[in-house]
DNA sequence: TTTGAATACATAAGAACAATAGGTATACTT
DNA sequence: AAGTATACCTATTGTTCTTATGTATTCAAA
């Protein structure tokens, strides 16, 4: 597990893009994915998946879709349409943070371009 | 600039990083120095890094020293043995955990060992 | 068979962090 | 003289995530 505080601000686009990747998926589900593809490195609490899932709804860049599951109900989210866009934005700002970080973390490295 | 909330839980690592490189610093020569660095991508504001460079002197990650320029004062930073430390270990924190985002964002590279 | 773990959703209170906004004062430039 | 740059500082506010708590179903093990 890393320091807490990394993660801020990057839990949107880690759960955009995931739903680019792997399509409708629901929230239990994502958690498990991100702590299965991260080897555990990072876990996912529901505190702050839930209410992040639920903004994302009401700004317009996921939709929900529900299913049965024996007694119990699951539910599903999907991109839309600008929640793709945003998928994409999100990814490519965090790339060229890291870039710019990594750079001034070690000016020793060649610039970037 | 970017999205405010990346920069969270990085500004630690950058300020430490930042001494680490370039030794003897004081804050407003911080801020210069890393807006110049990035292109005035990253711009870190003093009402964040004052208060930060308070904490981490507090935390003994820092000591402090003065230097009368004209009428004012320069409150210059410096890393302790524990700040030179903490500067490695957050530096590689974050390259390791950004390792971990950019596979987790982009499953289709090849795992990162 | 019942106890515990895993599945699956959710909200509320609190901590941590940085942005915004405000304040003081000196030095330089036009 | 006015404006910009230098140089420090703090208080308030907003966002985000953690921690804690709650409900309920399903499955495995003892």
């Amino acid at each position: 597990m890393y320091s807490k505080e990394l993660l801020k601000g990057t839990l949107r686009t880690i759960v955009l893009k995931l739903l680019a990747e792997h399509g409708t998926m629901y929230g239990y589900e994502i958690t498990q994915k991100t702590k299965q593809l991260t080897d555990g490195k990072i876990v996912l609490t529901e505190g702050a998946l839930y209410p992040l899932l639920h903004k994302l709804e009401a700004e317009g860049y996921l939709i929900t879709s529900t299913k049965s599951i024996g007694k119990r109900i699951r539910k599903y989210y999907a991109l839309t349409p600008e929640g793709d866009q945003k998928a994409i934005s999100l990814s490519n700002e965090f790339a060229d943070f890291v870039q710019t970080v990594i750079y001034l973390l070690n000016p020793k490295l060649a610039p970037k371009t």
